[in-house]
RNA sequence: GGCGCGUUCGUCUAGUGGUUAGGACACAGCCCUCUCAAGGCUGGUGCACGGGUUCGACUCCCGUACGCGCUGCCA
């Protein structure tokens, strides 16, 4: 893409903070394509218009090889179905497919990939190159990316932005890996390849030509498997890093009681965006019980059973996962019901809520004083 | 409108004349299990339509439909 042109760079010109090599850089590029412009005009084929430049088209077919779309015929004939193209606008500013194909030039770009939705304008590029001289490069146009709706997913949406993934705790690993599998295929049913796997066995011409639609949830999937491969400080520093910008008070904390309790959050999530609700409450001990959970669990029954299980681990000695275990197993043994019974009220005693970490590991996490704390803080809402 | 491109489960795809049309995500059920996740097993859904060519078409050809792109003094 040709910067120093694109997008708003003459607003930018406009602007009093526009660096001097900056407009040294954009005087050099002006200086550059006058210079091609005027190679056209003494080879006739400019013509004004208006006050603006138009290149003259040759009428002629253009046959297009392309790596992936294979060759196509273009009839560009006819002036009225293809009118000859500006390139230069009355205000001396440029048109995107003058410049392209300068730039393209001037750099020695061998191999030209882009989206297919450039397919229909590269005939015109091609009379630009042999109109100055020039074979034009190889052109690859790859399939477009599409949204859920159907419509083209441009650089515009939001989901389109790699930072979007980086920001909802995307590993950029998964994120490269899952676009791979758009429009291009192992063959082999393998989903999950690493890059250096892939640039070996990627080929162009293996690329497809249908459009592929984006799939958040296949992503999702994706990353979860790239994150349960991370190593546990991999895992932690992320992790830190998340719970951190999402306004989690870490620091408050020793830090081996973050490192135990991120411990038993490993493997359980597949991005990072989801930490913050599944362990907050390590973190604090203001939390809301789910209701569902609620309903379903702190009933009158299970009040006694809640009370026995409090009193059961208030007078444990070592209050590891071994011990919490046992004696949640020979709780439950003793009320006649089984773990489950009793494993359901503590959890959501504990954290409030019904999913999470395994339970016996996230008690040794919390210690013996906070979850007695905490079971007593239940027990007195039902 | 013209030109170009495309069309295999809901989605990503394998498949290049003869396959029970394979895999993955998602979904459902079961197993495992302290919940969830992971893992294991099972299940349903697909070759856009119509003509050809052929002994035989998902596969080749033509047409139709639908979708997308280009058709700017946008990039």
């Amino acid at each position: 893409m040709p910067g120093i042109t694109a997008g708003n760079s003459f607003c930018e010109l406009k602007t009093r903070t526009l660096s001097e090599t900056l407009k040294k850089r954009w005087q050099e590029r002006t200086e550059l394509y006058e210079r091609y412009l005027k190679k056209l005009q003494d080879s006739g084929h400019i013509f004004e218009d208006q006050g603006a430049m138009r290149f003259r088209s040759p009428r002629e077919h253009v046959i297009l090889d392309d790596v992936v779309c294979g060759k196509i015929d273009f009839d560009l004939s006819n002036p009225a179905t293809h009118p000859d193209m500006t390139i230069r606008r009355p205000d001396g500013s440029w048109i995107f497919h003058f410049v392209n194909v300068i730039d393209d030039l001037e750099m020695k770009i061998s191999h030209v990939i882009r989206g297919e939705d450039h397919l229909s304008n590269t005939p015109k590029h091609i009379e630009i190159f042999r109109a100055l001289g020039a074979t034009p490069p190889h052109y690859a146009h790859i399939p477009l990316i599409l949204n859920r709706d159907g419509s083209k997913m441009s650089k515009r949406d939001e989901g389109a932005r790699v930072e979007y993934y980086i920001r909802r705790g995307y590993l950029p690993a998964a994120v490269r890996n899952y676009l791979c599998l758009l429009g291009w295929s192992p063959k082999d049913n393998r989903e999950k390849i690493d890059i250096d796997e892939i640039i070996r066995i990627f080929d162009l011409k293996n690329i497809g030509r249908s459009s592929a639609t984006f799939d958040p949830d296949k992503l999702h999937w994706l990353n979860g498997e790239y994150a349960r491969e991370l190593s546990d400080s991999e895992f932690y520093d992320l992790a830190v890093a998340k719970l951190k910008s999402s306004g989690v008070k870490l620091d408050d904390f020793p830090e081996k009681y973050v490192r135990d309790a991120l411990q038993t959050c490993k493997g359980k999530v597949n991005t990072f965006d989801e930490l913050p609700a599944y362990c907050g409450f390590y973190f604090t001990d203001n939390f809301e019980y789910n209701p569902e959970g609620v309903a379903r669990h702190f009933t009158v029954e299970n009040k006694p059973r809640l009370k026995a299980v409090r009193d059961a681990l208030s007078i444990l000695k070592k209050f590891d996962v071994a011990e919490i275990e046992t004696t949640l197993k020979s709780t439950a043994a003793s009320l006649g019901v089984k773990v489950g019974a009793i494993v359901h009220p503590t959890r959501l005693a504990v954290t409030g809520s019904n999913v999470g970490p395994s339970l016996y590991h996230l008690l040794e996490v919390l210690g013996k004083e906070k979850v007695v704390e905490r079971i007593d803080r239940a027990l007195s809402t039902f």
